[in-house]
RNA sequence: GCGCCAGUAGCUCAGCUGGCUAGAGCACGCCCCUGAUAAGGGCGAGGUCGAAGGUUCGAGUCCUUUCUGGCGCACCA
């Protein structure tokens, strides 16, 4: 009997079923690297319409984690997918560099190695220096790792030329910023308490504090009402004597800053005589605090709500002046009397309730933690930590003190001293964002609304919202940080102790920091740094300026005004475009870059910096927790590259509901796998069955003549309609959804369907069939579809596939999208329908034996004669030998062909299978493919 | 504490402006194929929609409360 197996065309292909990703992907890096690639790309689209993304810096400190991963491939497939659609896509990658993370660690370190003493030992501003250096060092390491890192994941950016925050031209532009906005008129100085360590004479951040128990003492003290009558009045009552309102307090020492008394405008309060004084405490404290002083004989007087206490005065009980009575949010009734001392200079949320009332952030504590001369004579130059004591003696004395105790709570300490720490008023730089900006005469608070409302795109919308409420809440933005490793706020102290900045100074120093970087501020002279500066053709210099008698000051911007320049210094700077099509970072930026971006930018053009902002969640765990270190819960990106290789990571990324939280775990990235080897190994079946198809076939050229109601015409359709879906979720942002149809389409319509319904004609026709030759021009068109629909996404594998039709030095990233357009027969659906009762009832079928397709045929109901017209694919759809219609029938019939001869080519049941010349038992299509075969294969 | 978001089959998610027996994919079970083979195909079983109230003829979908989790309110980026 003869052998037919090798008469066949059994599906062959270079495109390798095992992706090897981990191996194959670097090499891919490496041969873009080669050709230049980000730059080929751009050129070529260089009169192309732009898509004008801004990425926002991520800060350079450790490796990549999966958080980056997600955003770094959202941005891609963003970039990808625009690339397709023929735009050009510059991409400049960028990296936030100061800050105080960096600057925290690397003094950590330093500590470790025992190199403080050393460091502290030199002046100020050598120090400051070092420090720098050794965090600029740090800075760059890490940003090497994390490009690393990005790279490896398969992004498509200007790898060469990122943007730095700590690059000269990059600090100049963002002086060149500043100086715009203080020509706007919303730049402003004022105190505001900070954490200070006296200690190092120094503002410490929340992350340099620790938190360890310390012994105060904790008191409560009367302060005398300034106007009898108007208490009175409030409690409608009469007075003999003058009540006191009651304050507790642990920290004796910020007494002499006291301007105020702060209530809850809801909480009831009460004028009660405890043990013959008279004092206001709230009602619901009463009990508390008269067990807490011991009070023998407590009576209560009269009742208020705290609203009518608001605006009462009150004597202090040793500093020469009144305080009033205010209403702010964050008194309590947890401790205390419900009455809160409040002293703007020493406490923040003081500073921010004083600051609604107008009061200033008095503070007489100087660095050194001794009493300035604004006090009484007894404190002035007294350490405020001996004058707890001096104090308490002193209002002992004069009968302010109600109860003192000695109270052991945890207080935060200078985690390098070990001392303790103290809030403390300094002078800071702000942007008001309630102040009338110059040009538009509206308050960036305002601009900002209206962008919110109606300038700006949000996905999903309700960020918008969320943006509003943040909008609306947010307070002045403090600008200045006392630190080393930023970008210097150019400002200088003249001879008579006020401060010196212009717009003109400013972009005079900026130029010089465009030469040397912000370096140049602590190595270089007030003179030096101002060289370019005319104080005769500057509006806003002071007289009589003297730059032989300024100095420098040393306080550095927060960082995040540097982040927030970027679509300046970055964008503008480098000639890409205002403004920015779209932002994309996680959630958190409404309050970080995106809000402060937009402010800056809205402030100094009037303009929000981006049209649309689309927003991430972020990575927890499998549990829905946040990943930290500590917990143990993290995810090495570079293992993950590792394991599973960047295409199926990417196709994760692809398929989230990126909206809201994101879950991970490995096994979602082993899923991500399998779903990747499924589409792989789909495409791989297309291009195993192309090896024979002419290459001078116009495959493009004659998809329009494909038959609508052959099987080809259906996939055909299909496919026209997968790219328009495809390309309409890249467009709304929504790669979930293409995610879903890519795969759909690799499983349902090609793998199960489409594939399993050709494969006999592929294999069997004879090789120039028209229906084979016709199924391989519409796989063709699949297979370079599909890798270009899949570009966005498997970066790697995309470029493979195409690589494998089409030979050269090419990419499927070069190319865009085939634009297919055609409509199949509108009949389909119910062929599909058939083909769904069909396949029921062959499963039926099973229980009576027939439990191989091939061994069955087919008898359909087709009443009004649709099924007809699709006679000749019917069989294949459904995997049978044979199926007939029948208008009568009204049930599929299910005919058993076990007895009937099979072709020992094709394996089917045909009903032309006959005893042939050869010997063998073939089909008339099967037996005049042999006859083709052994004309073209003589045997030797 | 306040603002925004999420809680639907074992897992990841759809369910638009309230309306037929709540849908996919993965995993799972049974079966076929062995000419996509460290592949491929068919069929199937899984859910009181976080909880409790309420509005309505009718709620996963609207309202209230509550629980759980995430992000933001800092000299953290």
């Amino acid at each position: 009997m003869p052998e037919y197996r090798d008469t066949l065309q059994l599906p062959a292909t270079d495109f390798a079923m095992k992706a090897n990703l981990s191996q194959s992907e670097p090499k891919t890096l490496q041969r873009f690297a080669e050709m230049n690639f980000y730059e080929r790309v751009n050129s070529a689209r260089a009169n192309a319409p732009i898509f004008r993304f801004h990425d926002g810096p991520p800060y350079a400190n450790g490796p990549i984690h999966v958080g980056h991963m997600v955003n770094k491939v959202l941005k891609d497939m963003v970039v990808r997918s625009r690339l397709m659609e023929g735009m050009r896509c510059p991409y400049t990658p960028g990296w936030d560099c100061h800050g105080l993370p960096i600057e925290h660690r690397v003094l950590t370190e330093l500590s470790k190695k025992g190199k403080m003493k050393e460091l502290d030992a030199l002046p100020a501003n050598e120090r400051r220096v070092a420090i720098r250096a050794a965090c600029a060092s740090d800075a760059v390491k890490f940003i090497q790792v994390q490009a690393d890192g990005m790279k490896r994941l398969l992004t498509f950016a200007d790898y060469e030329h990122p943007y730095r925050t700590l690059d000269h031209a990059y600090e100049g532009a963002t002086l060149e910023l500043f100086a715009t906005l203080v020509e706007q008129d919303i730049v402003f100085r004022e105190r505001k308490p900070v954490h200070w360590s006296i200690a190092n004479r120094t503002a410490l951040a929340e992350a340099e504090l620790e938190y360890e128990d310390r012994e105060d003492p904790s008191i409560w003290v009367d302060f005398e009402a300034a106007d009898r009558e108007a208490v009175a009045k409030v409690f409608g009552v009469e007075l003999d004597s003058t009540p006191s309102f009651m304050i507790w307090t642990t920290t004796p020492w910020t007494l002499p800053a006291n301007l105020a008394i702060a209530i809850g405008g809801a909480y009831n309060y009460s004028l009660v005589r405890i043990d013959g004084g008279e004092s206001i405490i709230a009602s619901d404290m009463i009990e508390k605090v008269s067990k807490a002083i011991g009070a023998q004989k407590v009576e209560r007087l009269a009742e208020t709500t705290g609203d009518r206490l608001v605006g009462l005065q009150y004597k202090h009980p040793f500093c020469d002046r009144v305080g009033k009575i205010i209403a702010a949010p964050h008194v309590t009734l947890e401790d205390g009397t419900g009455l809160v001392h409040t002293a703007p200079g020493h406490g923040e949320e003081d500073w921010r309730a004083g600051r609604k009332e107008g009061l200033e952030a008095y503070c007489p504590v100087r660095d050194n933690g001794t009493y300035d001369d604004s006090v009484p004579e007894w404190l002035r130059g007294v350490s405020i930590w001996e004058a707890n004591k001096t104090i308490l003696e002193h209002i002992t004395k004069s009968g302010h003190l109600v109860h003192h105790l000695m109270f052991t709570h945890s207080y935060p300490h200078d985690w390098r001293s070990k001392t303790p720490v103290i809030f403390r008023a300094t002078e800071q730089w702000f942007i008001g964002v309630d102040r009338k900006v110059k040009n538009s005469g509206r308050t960036i608070r305002e601009l900002a609304s209206e962008a919110v409302e109606s300038k700006i795109e949000f996905v999903p919308e309700w960020g918008r919202n969320r943006m509003r409420g943040m909008i609306a809440s947010r307070p002045d933005w403090c600008l200045s940080r006392q630190r080393s490793w930023g970008l210097p706020i150019p400002a200088f102290k003249l001879a008579d102790g006020s401060t010196f900045m212009t717009p003109a100074s400013i972009r005079a120093v900026a130029k010089v920091m465009r030469e040397h970087g912000s370096n140049a501020w602590f190595t270089h002279t007030p003179q030096e740094l101002l060289a370019h500066y005319n104080s005769a053709a500057d509006v806003d210099a002071p007289k009589d300026f003297n730059n032989a008698t300024i100095e420098k000051l040393f306080d550095i911007f927060d960082v995040w005004f540097e982040a927030g320049s970027s679509w300046h210094s970055v964008m503008q700077e480098r000639g890409q475009g205002f403004p920015a099509e779209l932002y994309l970072e996680g959630s958190d930026q409404h309050r970080g870059w995106f809000q402060l971006s937009m402010l800056l930018a809205l402030a100094s053009t009037g303009q929000a910096p981006f049209r649309r902002l689309v927003t991430h969640g972020f990575v927890v765990d499998k549990e829905g927790k946040k990943m930290s270190k500590s917990l143990g819960n993290t995810i090495d990106v570079e293992n993950i590259l590792k394991e599973f290789g960047a295409d199926v990571c990417r196709w994760w990324v692809s398929g989230l509901a990126y909206e809201t939280d994101i879950r991970m775990d490995l096994e979602f990235l082993k899923t991500a796998g399998e779903a990747y080897r499924k589409v792989r190994n789909t495409v791989r079946f297309l291009l195993s069955n192309l090896g024979d198809l002419p290459a001078t076939t116009d495959w493009r050229g004659a998809l329009k003549s494909v038959e609508p109601e052959s099987i080809d015409g259906w996939v055909l359709g299909e496919l026209s309609g997968l790219e328009k879906n495809v390309r309409n979720a890249y467009a709304r942002f929504d790669f979930r959804a293409a995610h879903l149809a890519l795969y759909a389409f690799c499983n349902e319509t090609l793998s199960s369907m489409y594939c399993v319904a050709v494969k006999d004609r592929l294999y069997c026709d004879r090789p120039d069939s028209h229906r084979r030759r016709r199924s391989q021009i519409v796989m063709r068109a699949c297979a370079e579809t599909l890798c270009r629909l899949l570009a966005p996404i498997m970066a790697h594998t995309a470029d493979e596939i195409y690589r494998t039709m089409n030979a050269g030095d090419v990419s499927v990233h070069e190319q865009t999208y085939l634009n297919i357009q055609y409509q199949a027969h509108a009949d389909w659906s119910k062929v599909m329908d058939a083909r769904a009762a069909a396949l029921k009832a062959l499963e039926e079928a099973k229980a009576k034996g027939v439990e191989n397709t091939l061994d069955a045929g087919l008898v359909m109901p087709d009443a009004d004669g649709t099924l007809s017209k699709f006679a000749h694919d019917f069989a294949d759809i459904c995997g049978v030998s044979r199926a007939t219609f029948d208008q009568s029938a009204n049930a599929v019939q299910v005919i058993d062909l076990r007895e009937a001869p099979r072709c020992e080519r094709s394996r089917r049941r045909d009903e032309s299978v006959a005893m042939r010349s050869d010997g063998g038992l073939l089909s008339d299509r099967d037996f005049d493919a042999v006859s083709v075969f052994k004309a073209l294969h003589p045997v030797a």
